[in-house]
DNA sequence: ATAGGTATTATGACCTAGTCTTAATAGCAG
DNA sequence: CTGCTATTAAGACTAGGTCATAATACCTAT
């Protein structure tokens, strides 16, 4: 490292090198900076900062309950009121990890997926699954902004569910879409269910 | 605990509660088991499962690749073949974090976001983004089951792209979709582009 | 019953990556 | 020269381990 920076560029840039490495100890950041190790604690305790092995374990549970609520939640978003079968209405809030960053715009399966899991919620059946879906991208949606998405069977017929879906910002339109989802009663009827859907069923 | 597991019982136990709870000490098992630290050392140096700061680690940084596969990367899949604004092809692995827990079956967004993310990667532009989309999921997709995404832009007139995706797994057509991706100059566009889309196009 | 093997527990030295406290030193400004 | 900030050092302690060595406990087969 370039020898000596003024104290206020050195805790400037260790905010900014620990953020991008976590994991780096004090001993590595001293060699980094060219100072003792004690200068580094006290840097850290003067930013706040905790020790590597506390922000590993934040950084571990942060991601396995982002994991949880982006994958392995039945539903995208929550879920804030539902009438099985009828109706129902869940809330995402989007953020920049949900973006492209250059444009900060998020990225059109986070609808979607918000959309296709809460149809597939309303239907009142022990497995549903989405046949076909057709869907709208009306503005682009930017990191940040809160996703109400409010869904509604319109119709069905035998296992065969027609469920719209239209998500607002602020009140705002920004995306629409229709989804064709099927019921199943035991997981044999899938393929059937769904192999289906190719033989008639255009938007 | 129930005093005294046999041997055989509690390692088969301890992984099991390892697994839910990796942040757990070895001091915390030994309570839990009735067993003094260091037989809970042996058990674990016999199922080679490493010391929990070591897991912790571990988790933290599987998860933060993960996040950044899942939700940074600006293609979902690994991009195996692109020639830009023509054809192009993704390959995703799944994974049990991607399915309905109870049928294995994995959640209808992920190829959704497997075909529109290479849809938009292969539009030849600084910024593009999807104005509609129609799906069609033909059969369930399980976890584990390799995704291979083939997209192709069939026509383009000024910024507006048609760009069909088909998704197979081992050979076997699984989903389709027709993807109208806007080519963006300057994000100011972005909302004329995409409030233009409601006033035609029909798939 | 006794020898042998497996399982368990204990002990002590060491490690990393810190904590917290107290103290010494360096460099500069008024 | 005094005072201030910044830096470095030293010492004692912590958690959560590793590794090696040893003692004990319990069961089983001869």
């Amino acid at each position: 490292m370039n020898h000596r920076l003024r104290k206020s560029d050195r805790l400037e840039k260790l905010s900014t090198v620990i953020e991008d490495d976590p994991f780096i100890t004090d001993r590595e950041l001293a060699s980094i900076f060219g100072v003792s190790i004690q200068t580094v604690r006290l840097d850290r305790l003067e930013l706040g900062i905790p020790e590597s092995r506390e922000r590993t374990r934040r950084l571990a549970e942060d991601a396995k309950k982002k994991i949880r609520s982006v994958e392995t939640g039945e539903v995208i978003g929550d879920l804030i009121h539902v009438e099985l079968g009828q109706e129902g209405i869940s809330v995402l809030e989007t953020d920049k990890d949900m973006a492209f960053q250059r444009t900060a715009i998020v990225r059109g399966h986070h609808a979607f997926a918000q959309a296709n899991s809460l149809a597939v919620a309303l239907v009142d059946a022990e497995v549903a699954l989405t046949g076909t879906a057709t869907v709208r991208y009306l503005r682009p949606i930017r990191a940040g902004e809160r996703l109400v998405a409010r869904a509604e069977v319109v119709s069905h017929s035998g296992r065969r569910h027609i469920v719209k879906v239209a998500t607002k910002i602020a009140g705002e339109d920004v995306f629409t879409g229709e989804f064709t989802v099927f019921a199943v009663r035991d997981t044999e009827d899938v393929a059937k269910a769904q192999g289906g859907v190719s033989r008639e069923d255009c938007p």
